[in-house]
DNA sequence: CGACGCGTTGACCTCGATCAATTAGCGTGG
DNA sequence: CCACGCTAATTGATCGAGGTCAACGCGTCG
């Protein structure tokens, strides 16, 4: 399984000097393991931690009055999330396991004190969340304007990038660890669309399944029937480099 | 015409120090005047600026390859937008002036600077901005999983909350400062179609509409098919006072 | 074996899109 | 003051993407 420090993330966008790779590693804070479909977190909980996805495969989500849930982003080793406690009280979404996973819990408190002490650490931590800020209006621009089959493609799509960033090898195929609703659930769709437009990906040759695993045949068309852009990959702090502590 | 500083708004949800209250002072940066229409950035655009809107009303937004437009957000007196140049060096979004406006540029050094010496602050902008992103998902769940109905009023309740945010005196009603068209790219639907949901809103007395002014009569209700939270109001930043320089 | 969750498929329906036409508001030039 | 032209709002008719409902297959687990 693979596994993955806050520290690996954030070093893989800025090299990172002895002072700040030591203020990362005394951050490791508490480690909890999850069951898969274990709750982390649940909407409305008072909480005052953020934490770290060390090993596994994440979801965070919000459910509405009428019982309907949307996935707002699924987390793998390396992401960071919770940050909602540094402005509420409570917890404005759910956080629960789609898998077999390990987190590392710091109090808000922990998280405030390293960014004081280490600026450019604020600094790239803020440009990480930045850049799932212009991933999520990505999926906002998704689901108010595009069509289903793009939707799913994009979510193949996004998914795939993650998993590769957070360490997995992930050659042409993957195994999608996730069922047909929760697809639908991140994208706007029902089950049973989803199983159409995969359906119909695989018929138009951009895909292809074979039991739980799903080959991008075509990443090009993929790409481009998506919208697709992977925003992490863009990340570009060298403007920062010259501001040491 | 009402106008707001980024110090304001801070200062509306943590007690600054006198030094803190300089260090925003000594920022306030380049200011531009725009016309309603005018394109401040555009997508794609090279850009290392951070602006506050001190006056007037803008919106960004992100074209689909197939010309269609996704707003993401409306920008009042106060808000920081431009954000994602801590993390790209060009923009992933557009902005526009929706009403004759003044911004205040800040180049990302500048700002990083200040967070750098004032980490309060930085806290309080992060603060700040994961509040403007849990606004994000409750779109985001909007557009995923809500009628048309509830995503029009979730519309009229988000700008009436920032518009009263941003100093304007909005009592029973307001000036909707938007076409349906724009309405309808923030929404996810067409103009035509948000057209019928503003009717549909008015016969059933949830609003009314004299001219271009609109009317909140049933908040409670207008709230309740929303699925509407104003995030802004329920930022708690207690936890942070007891953390000076 | 039976219950259950998930995937798959078909039949049908609805919400919102699309197409089209009309009306209202408003600034401009005569 | 009025004719014109543009943009936005409004309304009706029709279409279609995606939802809903229902049935069935299949694998897993107790």
């Amino acid at each position: 399984m693979r596994v993955r420090s806050f520290a690996d993330r954030i070093g893989g966008f800025l090299s990172l000097t002895v002072s700040e790779q030591n203020a990362l590693a005394g951050l490791e804070g508490r480690a909890r393991s999850l069951r898969r479909g274990a709750v982390l977190v649940r909407e409305n909980d008072r909480t005052a931690d953020l934490f770290v996805l060390s090993s596994g495969m994440m979801m965070s989500y919000v459910l509405l009055h009428d019982g309907s849930r949307q996935i707002l982003r699924f987390l793998f080793p390396g992401d960071l999330a919770g940050a909602g406690a540094l402005a509420y009280a409570t917890s404005p979404e759910s956080v629960v396991a789609l898998a077999d996973s390990v987190v590392c819990l710091f109090d808000r408190a922990q998280v405030a004190a390293v960014m004081a002490r280490h600026p450019r650490l604020a600094l790239a931590m803020t440009a990480i969340d930045q850049a799932e800020r212009a991933a999520m209006t990505d999926r906002l621009a998704g689901l108010g304007r595009t069509s289903a089959q793009a939707r799913i493609a994009a979510v193949l799509l996004d998914i795939r990038d993650r998993m590769r960033r957070s360490g997995e090898e992930v050659a042409s195929g993957f195994t999608l660890p996730l069922t047909q609703e929760e697809i639908g659930d991140a994208s706007g769709l029902t089950a049973v669309h989803v199983n159409r437009m995969l359906r119909q990906l695989e018929e138009m040759g951009l895909i292809a399944r074979t039991g739980g695993r799903v080959i991008l045949s075509d990443e090009v068309r993929l790409a481009r029937t998506a919208n697709y852009v992977d925003r992490l990959s863009r990340i570009d702090l060298s403007w920062l480099v010259p501001i040491p502590a």
